[in-house]
Parts: structure tokens; sequence; C-alpha cells
RNA sequence: GCCAGCGUAGCUCAGCGGUAGAGCAGCUGAUUUGUAAUCAGCUGGUCGGGGGUUCAAUUCCCUUCGCUGGCUCCA
């Protein structure tokens, strides 16, 4: 007997006998919800409707608009678009062509090159193909027969895959006269597609692996509806308006230099006044939380990063030694080592532990040109960095303090959403099994006690140590590396990291590396996008503009002026002979949050016309009104 | 690093074998203005660098540097 769900409204058919397709059975016996039916799931097994009936199963509907019913519909559109390809271009060969997050992507092996102007011409024919309403048809081939049929056709990234099938019997799909490997579901035929576009053209290597061959990449994007793809593609446009390299040059926040070298960032005035601003509240809130502030130099021997174990290891992300005098030094890409040696520098006791250290510290690591990418991807970048040594005893409330810490920072960023992960025990590690089983327990332990939903990520930790990181999501929904907190197994260890403790004896240090901004470029890059330049009033190296109408008006703007930067609140005055209306464009575009429009009225009456750049005229206000309203927005960080 | 695309004035871009053009910005002057662009004039580029082909290169070729989209990686 049969029991049919729909996951979407929780309606539930049971004792269903039925002979015939699943699609014959769902409009039968679910309507209203056939149509968005795309595909079912049998048992959990996703399965296309042209299957017939099984006699007993569980079957889940999976709609069109769902989260999994948008991946089968992507991943038909790329078997369209693979379609499409053949038919135009068609010596190229098919490798792989999967749905991802948002869309979808073909890799195909082809001599000629793909350009921009291709793109329409492929949705063309993928408009062809859809409206011929061709059914994806699935049929099975044994290994062998597929083995020789695609060699056949020249389809050796297709055999590679198959050779690499463990089955004996292997899914073919059919549409029209293109045919691929494929486990599927696909969509009952290709009318179903109502929306999608292509949208770019890149290189990526044949499974991802640099020494194989590079192929070229289509991606797109597909969706249910028109509008859901028109927004979509709306938000891109949202996105590259707020690129922080646009952003930043628009406000004058950082550059980069080609005499300086890629990845290198020079801080322009108002972009490091940002970051002076966010390092003071950094150091604050460090302080509060008795960890303590410590600097270290740019530079240290070779041994000390043979005996932490980068030299080995991390060496390709390594600037080469430099000598002086005679003795060999290296940039730090790191500055755990540092930490640890102001640690070592002094026996400790129990009693003194936690130390928690932190610094604003600057790293160099190399980074392969093409990864560089403006404030997000650099060479140079200085990390809000962290070490706590404490005892294992310990390990348990450091590590809700730090969890809390770093979302108290993020909210106080603007960033209200986010998503936390436990990563655990890789295949190779350093450490004993019961180590990190325990500190795999003390890290999800400490996360159940906040209360904080959060993801497990299955061996998804780094060799030394488990732990917990938060992505947090932006203004556009878009996720971001944020705050991470890292055990560590390693360091200690090579370092003989130790205090003594009540027993007398001594023991190693539970260390944990921790960053709650990642890195001040980074993080900058991020904090600009998710605001769209539009800084909050407490970041904002102008906070207020005054702009007196005419000249007669300036003597006013002036003795306001100097009264509100008094209060110290940062003000400028445009006095040109320009008219309001280009004054204010002008602070908008800057993306200043006040501005004082000084006439007559104002002059006369001591007051000011208060703008808002996102409010736009909030009316007259009195100065005192008007500072507390600016106190207001600092003191929330608004 | 690899594949592809792109480097023309501070910015956004046009041009394309016969030694460069627009808008904005900047400067000067006029204008004295009430909530997103006042008008006029002027300045500004060895067309990323180097080499080659050619009578002639910003334009074609090679090379190098840089940027962009990806692959890979990650604070």
């Amino acid at each position: 007997m049969l029991k049919i769900i729909n996951p979407q409204t929780h309606e539930t058919k049971e004792n269903i006998d039925f002979k015939g397709t699943l699609a014959e059975c769902l409009k039968k016996y679910f309507q209203k919800d056939s149509k968005k039916a795309i595909a079912v799931k049998v048992d959990g097994i996703p399965t296309d409707l042209s299957e017939e009936v099984p006699a007993e199963a569980v079957i889940e509907i999976i709609l069109s608009d769902s989260e999994e019913g948008l991946e089968i519909l992507r991943h038909s559109t790329a078997h369209v678009m693979a379609s499409a390809v053949k038919k135009l271009f068609p010596e190229a060969k098919i490798a792989i062509g999967p749905s991802i997050e948002n869309g979808f992507y073909y890799d195909f092996d082809l001599s000629r090159n793909f350009v921009p102007e291709d793109l329409p011409l492929i949705e063309k024919e993928m408009d062809r193909i859809i409206g011929q309403n061709l059914p994806f048809v699935k049929k099975t081939m044994k290994r062998d027969e597929a083995i020789a049929f695609f060699k056949q056709r020249g389809e050796i990234y297709k055999v590679e895959l198959i050779e690499g099938i463990e089955d004996d019997i292997v899914g073919i799909y059919e549409t029209g006269d293109f045919v691929d490997l494929c486990r599927g579901p696909h969509l009952p035929s290709t009318s179903k597609i109502k929306a999608f576009k292509l949208l770019s053209i890149a290189g990526a290597y044949w499974r991802g692996d640099e020494t194989k061959q590079m192929l070229q990449r289509l991606y797109g994007t597909a969706f249910d509806d028109k509008k859901e793809m028109d927004d979509y593609i709306a938000r891109l446009e949202e996105a590259k308006k707020r690129d922080h390299r646009k952003v930043g040059r628009d406000l004058d926040l950082f550059n980069f230099y080609e005499d300086g070298g890629p990845g290198l960032v020079y801080w322009h005035p108002n972009g490091a006044f940002i970051r002076k601003t966010i390092e003071d509240y950094w150091r604050d809130e460090h302080l509060k939380r008795g960890y303590n502030l410590v600097y270290t130099p740019h530079i240290a021997k070779i041994d000390l990063w043979k005996t932490s174990g980068h030299w080995d290891f991390y060496n390709e992300n390594m600037y080469r030694p430099m000598d002086i005098d005679g003795q060999q030094y290296i940039l730090k890409p790191m500055n755990c080592p540092f930490h640890i040696m102001i640690y070592n520098s002094q026996p400790k006791s129990y009693r003194e532990l936690p130390v928690k250290s932190a610094e604003l510290g600057t790293v160099y690591r190399y980074e392969r040109s093409g990864a560089l990418h403006g404030l997000l991807r650099v060479r140079g970048f200085t990390q809000d960095d962290a070490h706590i040594f404490c005892t294992p005893e310990q390990l348990e409330s450091e590590m809700i303090d730090c969890v809390k810490f770093a979302i108290e920072i993020i909210e106080t960023f603007g960033f209200k959403e986010y998503e936390i992960n436990l990563a655990t025990r890789p295949e190779k590690y350093a450490g004993t099994p019961e180590d990190w089983d325990k500190a795999e327990a003390t890290l999800a332990k400490a996360l159940d006690s906040i209360g904080l939903p959060y993801v497990v990520d299955e061996a998804g930790a780094v060799f030394y140590g488990p732990k917990i990181d938060i992505k947090i999501k932006d203004a556009l929904g878009r996720l971001w590396q944020g705050p991470t907190v890292q055990f560590d197994f390693n360091l200690p260890k090579r370092f003989n990291v130790k205090y003594k403790g009540a027993d007398g004896q001594e023991h190693f240090v539970y260390m944990v590396h921790r960053a709650l901004l990642g890195s001040m470029e980074r993080f900058m890059g991020c904090l600009t996008e998710h605001y769209g330049g539009a800084f909050p009033v407490w970041l904002c190296p102008v906070q207020a503009i005054l702009m007196p109408i005419t000249d007669r008006h300036i003597e006013y703007a002036s003795e306001l002026m100097k009264k509100l930067q008094a209060q110290g609140i940062r003000v400028k005055m445009d006095a040109r002979s320009e008219k309001i209306n280009f004054k204010i464009r002008e602070a908008q575009l800057q993306k200043i949050p006040y501005m004082l429009v000084i006439g007559d009225k104002e002059a006369e009456t001591g007051n000011a016309a208060v703008r808002h750049r996102k409010e736009g005229d909030l009316g007259t206000m009195t100065q005192d009104e008007f500072i507390s309203r600016v106190k207001e927005d600092i003191a929330h960080k608004i």
C-alpha cells in the first residue's frame, strides 16, 4: 500500500493502490499539486515521475519551488544547455553539469573558446529545445555497454566517469538526440523549464584537479518562475553596485598600487579612519573581557617557523627567507608562535590561567596571483588574533565566552543572522582521538549551553584541532566567513607550552586560536558590501555636513560647526557657491549620514534643517535636538 | 599558478593601421541659490611597460606587469 505526502502542506493520502506511472498517480490523488510536482522521493530516493508506481512505499512529492525541486530543475536545465551546446558546437565534449547554489554549470572541452556573444545563441537554442517539450527519458545500460557507447561518441570524460562508477548498471538520460550519463532524477519534460539565464563563462579544471585538462565552464541559473529569477538577477546587480572595490573607490577608502605590488592594501584616510574606529572598539572590548594586548614583530628567525612546523607544512604560503647578519628571517604568516613566546617567557601556575593574548597582528602570506580579490583575499593583512591558554577545566567556559563575544561583535556591526558550524576530526590529525573527542564534546557543550543552533561539519576541521566557525549573513543574504574559534593540540607540544597544576605537576595548556573579524581587510570588504558604503554613524569619517545656502549663511554655519565639533561630532562644511541640490547630491553620494541645510530661517532661529541620507528631510531641529540624535545613533551604533 | 577576458585622461567609456575623443571630476570665471547635477571657458593622455612586424602601431604579433570572472585556496 502506498502513502503519499506533500511535505509543503503536510497533506497525506494513505492506503493507495495504483497501477501506472507516478505522474498519473499524482494526477489522480493530488490534482492540485501535480502541476507543480516535478519528481518524487520513493522511500527517500529521488525518482522520476515517469517511473511506475511501486506496490508499497512512502512517496514524498517534490515541488518545483522546493529546494530539492529547484536542484532538479537546475540540473535539468544544465542538460538542456549541454544539448544546445552540442547542437551548436558538435565537436564539444561534455564533462559534468551539476546544480549549484543559485544555479548550475556545465563543463565542456572545446577547442574554440566560448565568447560572451555565444551565450544568447545558446540560450536561443535552449528556448527551442524547451519549446519542443522533449521528455527526459531514463534508460539504463550495462557499465561496459555505456563505456563503449560514450567512447564511440568521443565523450572521453563520460567514459572516465563511468569507469569510476562501481555499479554494474548506469543511468542514461535522453532528451531528444542528446544523451547524458546521469543518476537523475529530472523534470518530466523540457517544457517545465520556465525561467533560465546563462550568466558567465569561466575556466575550470577537469575534476577540479589543476594537473588535468582545463575545461570551459558555462554558468547559468534557473528558477521556478520568471519573477523569482528577476529578483535573483536584481540581487546580483545590487551586489555589483555594492562591490567593495567600487564603493572603496567611490568613497576613497583604500587602493592597491601596481608599483606597490598585488594584494597589498593602502588604506586611504577615509578607510583608515573606519579601520581605526573598529580597532579602538575591538581593543576596548578585549580589555573589558580580561584579554591582554600585545604587539609582536613582523619577522622572526627561520628556526622559530621550523619549531612551529609552519616551515615544513605551510611553506608554499610563506615568503622566502631574508638574510640579516647571516641569519635567515621570515615574514610572519601567523601570530601564534609570538604569543606563545610571550606566554613561555615566565613559568605559569594554574592560578594565572587563563592567559588571553590579543593582537591586531599583521601577517604576510603568499597567495597565488589568481586568488587575489579586492580586500577579501590579499597578501598582507591584519588578523584580529587572540590566543587563549587555559586548563582543561577552563576550556568550556572560555569557549562559551568566546562564542558570546563573537556574536556580540558581529551583531554590533549589524549582522543579525549567522550560521554556526562545529568542525570535527579530519582523517589526518595531531593529538590523540581521546583528546579530540574531549575537545569536540566541550565545544559542543559550550554551544549547547549558549543555546544556539549549529551544524556539525563532520571531519571538517584542520589537522591541529576542532573548531567553531560562524558564517555571517549580510544585507543581501550572502554568507561570509566570520568569527572562528580553533582548538590546537599541536603547538603546545611543539613549543612545550605548560603550566604547573595544583597537583604540583607540569601540564600542557589547552590552547585556542580565535579571530572574531577574521582580518581587518576582509572584514572591511564585507562590511562595505553589507552597508553598501552607508556605514553606521559611529564609523563614518564625516558624520554631518553643513551646507550654507549662500555666503551670508557661512558665519552661522561655522558657529554651528564649532559647537558640533565641541560635542565630538565629526563635521564638515560645504561652503562652495553651489546650489543646495548639488551639495545634497554630492553628500548623498558620499553617504554622509546627516546634511544640515543652513539658510536664513536657520541663521535667525539658531536651528538646523536636517536631512538624513536614508530618511530624507527630517525638518527643522534645534541644535541640541540634532546633537542628541547623533549621539543616540553613535550610542546604538546605527 | 592555470583557462579566458580586459588595461585609452582621476572616474565611466568611445575609437582602431595614418601619432587620440566624450561625459563626469579638476581648475578659472560668472552665479548667491531651500533638500539628488547652474552656466561658460580651460587644463589634462609617450593609449599599462618592453620588444617586433610595417613607410606608419593606441590599433597587428610576441613578451611582461596589473585587473576581472572562474578553477584551486582561504583570514
